[in-house]
RNA sequence: GCAGACGUAGCUCAGUUGGUUAGAGCGUCGGAUUGUGGCUCCGAAGGUCGGUGGUUCGAAUCCACUCGUCUGUACCA
């Protein structure tokens, strides 16, 4: 047998995908949407580029171990270290600092934008991800929060979740402080084992009260076996955090009244506890968030494609950073914000069958059957015509030699109609107009029919004169939208 | 990172205690049909059995290592 030549194996990295027409066309218009909800509340968009140097990003400098660690990092040819970003708080906060002088504060923004991350990929966990955020940068008050939270159960809202089926958790990071001091775990020595705790309590919807009891105490095993070492907490103390994330647990200091300040702002502006409520339990990022944290869930079983009901968790969520601007310039600049996590978002829409399949309708194909030059000047008329008209279509640019050929690709392309003028046609002065869809329907009715038959008998085709192309093509067009729209009403 | 399961054609999977030339369905391509999609019929292409090494007269099958995928878990700024 003769040596193969050593092929190239085509494949993606793992971790990043590919995005296909209708995923790229229900991301823009998720975009828009989302887009339009920030506009209306005055945010104004600004762009930062996927690269920063790492130092920018925060406390990520690659060590000669694990150089990229968490974020794809290379070095510049000055040596200086860049990153792609990890998420698009820490770049605006960059931004943000590099202009303090010419950005009017309270700088209210939003973007949105593909972030990276290094880390191991699940299924709807990808290493290149799409975000969309809202900043609120210099307004130190808790009403900036509240919008924050507002304006994310609109933004829900206006992406056609009805209410009930998501909601938005909120808590603040002062009051979990206080509890940890409660029970003692307050200073240095005792960091390591906060955050032991805060990530246990964050596993509350994930685990049950249960499993963060284990994992608050000795520890908890895995459905594989593996042992997850606990917080090691003596029992009384791990009551107190149980009662407090069950909502039982009593406590005074500013975090609380702070949520009751927000409480207020919501009843006021007409949100219930179906859009937001305080949840004692949330608790976010351990690094940067200083106040208010807030997280949007969705409510409705997710199914994947194996038809398997998944936790889907949060979908987006932020909170208060104090401190990041002033990392970079020295000076208090609160801020607050969140992040929507769109390709998560649209998996989830996806599902629930609220993304509009697309709208977009196939081109109208022009067939070929004369390849001479003046006839394909002619076929190519007939395709500018339609486009002048603001109807999608093309010629066919395959090998017209097999028209069979040309139908079956626009019958596999979706196209809705085939022009066909052959030289009969040509000297009557006139067109066959096939519709592809009624054909599609008449060819499923009718399976027992023999080929030859079904081709004499020209399904769905009507022969017009050449000058009534633009309004017949029409015409058929906007009946088949109709039909469309009433399968989906139908259902 | 840790733990477990699984890797055979483009896809879904068969493949006997280790035994000749590794199979099927679907899909793809060609033909029946130089001017009509579907159905039908005929034919063809397509495999380093994830990789490397070992045991054996002989390995898709057994062993070791490795890579990859999936599941759980950890981390997630």
């Amino acid at each position: 047998m003769a040596k193969k030549p050593n092929k190239l194996k085509a494949r993606l990295p793992r971790g990043f995908a590919d995005r296909s027409a209708d995923d790229i066309r229900a991301t823009d218009e998720m975009v828009s949407k989302i887009r339009q909800v920030y506009e209306r509340y005055g945010f104004d968009p600004v762009e930062t580029p996927a690269f920063e140097y790492t130092d920018c990003l925060g406390k990520f400098l690659p060590d000669t171990d694990r150089p990229n660690a968490g974020v794809f990092s290379v070095q510049d040819d000055d040596e200086q270290w860049m990153s792609l970003r990890y998420d698009l708080t820490a770049p605006l906060a960059r931004h943000v600092s590099e202009n303090i002088n010419e950005i009017q504060l309270p700088y209210r923004t939003y973007r949105n934008g593909w972030v990276f991350r290094n880390e191991k990929p699940g299924p709807g966990r990808f290493r290149q991800f799409m975000q969309f955020d809202a900043d609120t940068v210099g307004a130190p008050g808790v009403q900036a929060d509240a919008e924050m939270c507002m304006m994310m159960a609109d933004t829900m809202e206006a992406l056609g979740i009805p209410r009930g089926q998501y909601v938005i958790r909120v808590n603040n990071r002062k009051v979990l402080d206080g509890v940890l001091e409660a029970i003692g775990l307050s200073g240095d020595e005792n960091a390591d084992r906060r955050l032991t705790v805060l990530r246990a309590i964050d596993k509350l919807d994930k685990f049950g009260i249960e499993g963060v009891r284990l994992l608050l105490g000795e520890g908890r095993k895995d459905e594989s076996g593996d042992f997850t070492k606990g917080a090691e907490l003596a029992s009384d103390a791990i009551d107190t955090i149980i009662a407090f994330v069950s909502g039982s647990g009593q406590l005074e200091n500013a975090g609380i009244d702070e949520l009751k300040t927000m409480a207020e702002i919501f009843a006021a502006c007409g949100y219930g506890s179906d859009q937001i409520k305080v949840d004692t339990s949330v608790v976010r990022g351990l690094e940067y968030y200083t106040g208010m944290v807030y997280e949007a869930e969705l409510l409705f079983d997710v199914t994947n494609e194996k038809g398997e009901v998944v936790q889907f968790g949060s979908v987006g969520g932020g909170g208060r950073y104090d401190g990041l601007v002033k990392r970079f310039t020295g000076r208090d600049v609160p801020a607050t914000g969140f992040s929507i996590g769109v390709s998560r978002l649209m998996t989830a829409l996806k599902n629930l069958g609220k993304l509009s399949a697309s709208d977009v309708v196939a081109p109208v194909l022009v067939t070929v059957m004369d390849g001479d030059t003046e006839a394909l000047g002619r076929y190519q008329k007939m395709v500018q015509d339609l486009r002048t008209a603001g109807i999608r279509a093309e010629m066919y640019q395959g090998n017209w030699k097999k028209f069979g050929n040309q139908l079956k690709y626009a019958d596999r392309r979706g196209c809705p109609i085939a022009i066909i003028q052959g030289s009969d046609e040509r000297e009557a002065g006139e067109l066959q107009i096939k519709d592809l869809i009624e054909g599609t329907w008449l060819a499923s009715e009718s399976t027992d029919v023999d080929n030859v038959t079904w081709r004499e008998s020209r399904p769905a085709q009507i022969t017009i004169k050449e000058a009534d192309l633009v309004d017949t093509v029409r015409g058929i067009l906007d009946a088949q939208a109709e039909d469309r729209q009433r399968a989906q009403e139908g259902q």
